[in-house]
RNA sequence: GCGGCCGUAGCCCAACGGCAGGAGGCACACGGUUUAGGUCCGUGACAGUGUGAGUUCGAAUCUCACCGGCCGCACCA
């Protein structure tokens, strides 16, 4: 696609050549290494680390040509940006293809890592070479297991029995966020349930304040990102109340958000699966209750959740007490109330509560009203506002107040009682993190007959992974490090005796939880990170990455951020400032997907068009934010577009260095306007436009050269210095070798950025337009600063104005010096 | 079902409530350059902003309803 023959002795643009040449020159160079030494302010921005699986493609083109754009925009304002790269190289993808290969997952991993590193620096992206880290390195997990320490004396790690999610393809336990929609997060397979016993983070521990400081990141964080973070979180406000049932001497809790229709409660529900359900049947309705269990145990999750379901359940031969009324209502074990959210138990109140109406009509259960719907209502429960009917008792009343009266006025009988009490409920749980597969970073912890559970001393990390390879990896259930009998069965550290290992490792998702605090001081052997250095960077100030992290990875990274806060290690609770979320890659109105047989290839189109057009391409389609189309899309005109802004470069023949005042003035003012504008749409990430911008004004410098000025006049070389600079951002190649053709040394990725000259900024005259009832009707050349009045007096006078108004009288006059007037006429 | 975002030329994408000779691009047509094709230079055609109301001197922009699309949540008590 490149100018092979040049006519009459012209350089060729060579795209190939340009870029060969350049990539040398700046490994040579190394402009992009973060220097630290308080000669400029620092910026810290961070694109989320790409998974090692295969060369690079489209998806991470994308983010990563969108993420430089900015990074190169700090690096031309002079700041000091650290923009480093690590690999996130933990994880089943890679301990899959080792199984399938009779390897170790390590080297499929670190040729991947090569491929990836390699076109990185192709596609040119202004990393700090020296930050490169992996999280398979041991010299990088050993950290990850100091971090479990802490957390795990924090009181932030711990192990407990309990029913978790369990994924029958990858053979492993996976997080709440994993389970999307009751499949696997990674694989799709329908998720189970087993009872094992687990690590677990406390992430619970933060709910509030994950929940509260999402404040500070409004307007930096798109929204919808901060939406699915607190509908994840899930928090309700409401009441525990205490219920006594018969047989047993400790009341039982419930949640509820509408404690104000507690004398509605005719029934009451215990998740079918919760321990409680079994506790309390009578033996004459336990074999029902069991059998009803073991139906409910067989469904999986997809089932459970599919809508408009009839209700199922099984009465459990006993009834509870409500606290209010005294009422002797019966017990039911049922799939509609959730073992895990709450207390596992509810009070069920049909009048006011469809789930619970559905229920009872089926179980020919009693409905009682506490709130008196409108006139006009016709639906079943009633969960609208409205006064509270048949709720009083010798005590208390609640009658004729509104819901939220009656819920304050409620809560404080219970709590006076003793029966009951306000609360926050949120339905975010810990995050489980052991993994019974291989190539995670193992738990330091040591499992002692005499001691229990014994953490390994810091300063025995790492825990390195034993070696296996192939099929000795293959999940079965249990982790493959049990296997390792020699690596597991080691002495206490406490008491030396005999004692075994932790055979699982941790979620991948542990490593990414922290990688950002590492990258300032990446090679440390000494600790996790440098306090002070991560004072000087952090927190990130920008932060680029897809939206399926919208829960996962940035809930963790909250989390550990505040947790290692609280321990004294930061002076931020909030690990990344501003996110932006970049779009997907589709073509053909798709996806990308072998099966679809619609994938674009990333090196067959760097290979066609260059690096330059591909970026070019990406960062001209659209708002990042937006998903594009590469059907939709020209590279082929992006390179046509780098060509002829090349050109111009060729086209200058003044001197380096020469003082642009004087120069031809139009062009001047469309180079410092440009300028203005794309300032203000880079710190709008607005990148599209600022990339037509840069359009525009190659194609005024185009006119300047052949049909105006000349190539002499000193005001095209400013401007076409100007675009080289623009470009810098987005075509690196293209603006260096613009630059170097103009007489300057590289690089021009630290040119400096240019600053618009208000003098000419300032228009001679402006177009004004004079509408009559809002038609425009002329149009005035006119002084800027022209007074309203003297514009009325022109509109006035405008012939084709006259004639629109005619006889008319006019009512009003609008005047918006020195754009517009309107006359109201009547 | 609930909540949010979005509908502008054949296509992508712009437009502080104030000129849609659309900023920019793709594709298209015509002319010039060229041995020819492409490149290159120039010119042109194409929408009245999903639909309907409202607010306003003035609405793509604000409000409401409807249609269409995308996303999130959804048996969470």
């Amino acid at each position: 696609m490149s100018e092979q023959h040049p006519e009459g002795g012209r350089p060729a643009y060579d795209v190939e050549a340009i870029q060969t040449k350049w990539q040398q020159v700046w490994a040579d160079l190394d402009p992009f290494k973060a220097k630290d030494d308080d000669s400029a302010e620092r910026r810290y921005l961070v694109d989320m680390f790409p998974y090692p699986s295969g060369d690079l493609h489209m998806g991470n083109a994308e983010a990563w040509a969108l993420a430089d754009v900015i990074a190169r925009y700090w690096f031309q304002l002079g700041y000091d940006v650290l923009h480093p790269i690590g690999w996130d190289s933990f994880g089943l993808p890679a301990e899959n293809a080792a199984i399938k290969r009779n390897e170790h997952p390590a080297t499929w991993t670190e040729v991947n890592i090569e491929t990836q590193a390699d076109s990185f620096r192709r596609y040119a992206i202004s990393f700090d070479w020296s930050t490169r880290l992996q999280t398979s390195d041991p010299s990088y997990y050993r950290w990850t297991q100091w971090l479990f320490l802490k957390l795990y004396e924090h009181g932030l790690a711990y192990r407990k029995g309990s029913p978790v999610n369990w994924c029958p393809n990858d053979q492993t336990v996976l997080a709440n966020e994993q389970v999307v929609g009751g499949k696997c997060e990674r694989c799709g397979a329908e998720v189970t349930k087993r009872s094992l016993t687990q690590w677990y983070f406390r992430t619970t521990a933060f709910n509030q304040r994950l929940l509260d400081d999402m404040a500070a990141l409004e307007g930096h964080w798109p929204d919808r990102v901060l939406t699915m973070q607190r509908n994840w979180i899930g928090r309700s406000e409401g009441a525990h109340v205490d219920f006594v049932i018969e047989g047993r001497d400790q009341p039982v809790t419930v949640f509820t958000t509408r404690p104000d229709t507690l004398f509605g409660a005719t029934f009451f529900v215990i998740a079918a699966d919760a321990p409680l359900a079994d506790e309390v049947v009578t033996r004459a309705r336990r074999e029902a209750f069991t059998a009803y269990r073991e139906q409910v145990g067989r469904a999986t999750e997809i089932e459970r959740l599919s809508e408009g379901r009839d209700k199922t359940g099984v009465f459990l031969g006993v009834h509870a007490t409500n606290p209010v009324n005294g009422e002797h209502i019966p017990v039911y074990a049922a799939d509609y109330v959730l073992a895990d959210y709450g207390t596992g138990a509810i009070m069920a109140v049909p009048g006011q509560d469809q789930r619970d109406w559905d229920f009872a009509t089926k179980f020919g259960l009693p409905i009682v009203r506490t709130v008196q719907p409108s006139d006009d209502f016709d639906g079943e429960a009633y969960t609208g506002d409205g006064p509270a009917i048949n709720s009083s008792n010798d005590e208390v009343s609640l009658d004729g107040l509104d819901v939220d009266e009656a819920k304050a006025r409620i809560t404080d009988y219970l709590e006076s009682k003793g029966t009951g009490r306000g609360t926050v409920n949120y339905r975010l749980r810990d995050w489980l993190i052991s993994r019974q597969r291989y190539w995670g970073p193992p738990i330091p912890v040591i499992h002692c007959p005499s001691c229990g559970e014994v953490p390994v001393p810091v300063d025995r990390l790492p825990v390195v992974l034993p070696e296996l390879k192939g099929a000795e990896m293959q999940p079965r259930g249990v982790s493959p490090l049990a296997a390792a009998s020699e690596w597991a069965e080691v002495p206490c550290p406490r008491c030396g005796g005999p004692a075994k290992r932790d055979t699982d490792t941790m979620d991948t998702f542990v490593d990414s939880s922290w990688y950002y605090l590492r990258y300032p001081t990446p090679h440390d052997d000494t600790q996790p990170f440098d306090v002070e250095a991560v004072k000087r960077w952090g927190p990130v100030d920008q932060y680029v990455g897809g939206v399926e992290h919208a829960i996962l990875h940035l809930l963790y990274a909250r989390f550990v951020t505040k947790a290692l806060h609280d321990m004294g290690y930061l002076d931020f609770v909030e690990p990344f400032t501003a996110l932006m979320n970049q779009g997907e890659v589709i073509n053909q109105g798709k996806g990308m997907s072998k099966s679809l047989g619609n994938g674009v290839d990333l090196g067959e189109q760097i290979a066609k068009y260059g690096v330059d057009a591909v970026r070019l391409t990406i960062v001209f389609a659209g708002p990042p934010e937006d998903d594009m189309d590469w059907a939709d899309l020209s590279p082929g005109g992006s390179l046509r577009f780098l060509q002829r802004a090349w050109r111009l470069a060729g086209d200058v023949t003044s001197e380096p260095g020469v003082d642009p005042t004087g120069g031809d003035e139009g062009l001047r003012k469309v180079t410092h306007r440009v300028i203005h504008d794309a300032t203000q749409l880079l710190e709008g990430q607005r990148f599209n436009v600022m990339v037509a911008r840069a359009m525009e004004l190659v194609n005024a410098t185009r006119k300047g050269v052949d049909s105006g000025p000349g190539g002499a006049d000193p005001a095209v070389r400013e401007a076409v210095e100007t675009v080289a600079v623009l470009l810098s951002l987005v075509a690196p190649y293209t603006a260096e070798e613009m630059w170097s053709r103009l007489g300057h040394r590289p690089t021009v990725a630290k040119a400096g950025w240019p600053v618009a000259e208000e003098a000419l900024l300032v228009e001679d005259s402006v177009t004004c337009v004079v509408q009559v009832q809002g038609k425009v009707r002329g149009r005035l050349e006119v002084s800027p600063d022209i007074s309203d009045a003297d514009l009325e007096a022109l509109a006035r006078a405008d012939e084709a104005v006259v004639r629109a108004m005619g006889e008319a009288t006019v009512r009003k006059v609008i005047v918006r010096a020195p754009k517009l007037v309107n006359f109201v006429v009547s």
